[in-house]
DNA sequence: TTGAAAGCGCTAACAG
DNA sequence: CTGTTAGCGCTTTCAA
């Protein structure tokens, strides 16, 4: 393999002339710049990334922790994110942490190790002191991690009240939300609050129906959904993540219950997969590409010590289907 | 930052010392190592990776080139990718293509440029000369790229005659394939081929309807399959990719056919869309975890230059549903 | 069992 | 405008 030694001989140039002419960098004469040019088609030289980086200690990549890339949510957050990484000049590396051990541990630790420029942190860690001694940057997606990590994240204020607004177009006498975990924290719980207090104003009632921690497969939701049932058989109105309706979708098909006349159902997050069902969800949707593209410049902003006046947050907009 | 060198240092020997700790290498005196440990701790020492992967030219990381992260089959792709690389202590780049220029010209520079060990090819470029000097590993997920590059891939022979017999367990007088751009290379193209056989045998009228390239998105598949209906009123018996099949079910529903009665569908892939809806969609299921798992191992162990007599595919399975 | 020294391949400061 | 030189931080012979 040609290095840039090889094609500074065959040039007749020293390396560092080399290192000028691909980094377009400096002043080079045009015939120098020639010379080199033919050398590197020549060698087939491609310069090593790898010495590169280790020069500029720096590696124009972006760690990204999710706790499962297939999940609807995290599949669309991941692409967007890669993309607009990827329209930044950064690479994307990845990690999925629910079904592996102290993965974000391990993941944090290849940051120290200078694998990654910085990273951006989608998934719910539990144990804060892993970030102890980090120097890169973190930015973390709708998580309160700790003081010093700041958060990209939804409107979701601005979410309760749509949700609220979606339900009271409609004669709804009994709310019921599934939440997960809330012990993990994130802004995203405020939602919760708002659209409860939004209930209370107008004097209906409202469930919060709570899920187990890093339980948010379909499976989980479809026996949490029969429960709910069980539990609130007069419930008219039904609000939760993407994946929980889909299951309330199932369970009140077997139950009997008519979507909408006699159920309404609200998706919070409007992936996918609230569009492609024969019953199209009507969804709060979080506006995840404008956020990925947020938290994508803000990280690279803060790995090359820019300070910026980008906002945190964006706005979701409520999507139309035919259940509520 | 404390380098190797303020290690030794504080412990009171040389680099190369503290490397062999570092790395459980060599012989190492109990007290030595001791004496290393401590200073590791005490200065909070953290190795560069970066400058281990110059030192050692390899990077332990593998990228993973796929059209499109957020759909559900390459969700599901990518997620198992990562954890079998994961477990073999690997880390993953992801790039996807689908709205990009040039993604994966710009990918595969990568690979020449060292950043990565590794490539496994999810995505179907359709200028091969960019292959052109590439030294490192590359395998190809259920695409043909050129003689050069081997393919992991699903048993696509047996997914066609799965397909057959789950349509011939009913009565069927007429089924209709939706697939891909045939211009595509791909193991997969055999299962229509598969299937068609198996029907003609029986006598059963079969006909194919092709998509554009790179038309795989919900929106694409549901104009597709309004058409479809247009063209084969008398059609009772669909088979497609999963998105394919959640589109057509919209668009039976709209038309006011009976599913499974009146028109059996079933989808070619299994991913967890085909589960969720009020309707689970019988499918012909990839086993998509087996070859990630198989995909991760054969690259790991070419990049080693390893020869493994681990199998190039794996065999679908029929995942029961109400469609079919 | 440990240390010295020579890389890995590129960049950047500084002369000239 | 170009070359010299000194790193970036770790690994790895090869001696001792």
């Amino acid at each position: 393999m040609a290095r840039i030694k090889d094609v500074a001989k065959e040039a007749g140039v020293a390396p560092s002339t080399v290192s000028l002419v691909l980094n377009h960098k400096g002043y080079v004469s045009e015939a120098t710049r020639e010379k080199v040019e033919a050398a590197v088609k020549k060698l087939n030289y491609v310069p090593s990334e790898v010495a590169r980086n280790l020069s500029l200690s720096r590696t124009n990549t972006i760690g990204v922790i999710v706790p499962s890339v297939s999940h609807p949510f995290f599949a669309e957050l991941t692409e967007e994110l890669e993309e607009a990484l990827f329209a930044l000049g950064y690479k994307t590396m990845i990690c999925s942490t629910r079904r592996k051990e102290n993965a974000e541990q391990t993941f944090i630790d290849m940051l120290k190790r200078k694998t990654m420029d910085g990273i951006i942190m989608g998934a719910h860690s539990l144990d804060v002191s892993i970030y102890q001694g980090v120097r890169q940057p973190i930015i973390a997606f709708d998580r309160y991690i700790n003081d010093a990590i700041p958060i990209v994240h939804c409107d979701h204020e601005a979410g309760g009240h749509l949700a609220a607004s979606a339900f009271l177009r409609h004669d709804c006498h009994h709310i019921v939300e599934m939440v997960g975990d809330q012990a993990v924290k994130s802004p995203a719980n405020r939602h919760h609050e708002v659209l409860a207090e939004d209930m209370r104003e107008q004097g209906i009632p409202y469930d919060i129906f709570e899920m187990k921690w890093n339980a948010f497969g379909y499976r989980d939701f479809l026996e949490a959904a029969r429960v709910l049932f069980e539990c609130y058989p007069d419930v008219d109105g039904i609000i939760g993540s993407d994946v929980a309706i889909a299951a309330c979708q199932y369970a009140a098909a077997e139950k009997g219950r008519k979507v909408p006349d006699d159920l309404r159902m609200l998706a919070y997050d409007g992936t996918g997969i609230t569009r492609i069902g024969v019953q199209p969800v009507t969804a709060v949707r979080q506006p995840i590409a404008e956020l990925a593209r947020l938290a994508a410049r803000k990280i690279v902003n803060r790995v090359n010590g820019v300070r910026d006046g980008l906002p945190w947050t964006a706005k979701p907009v409520l999507l139309e289907g035919e259940t509520c």
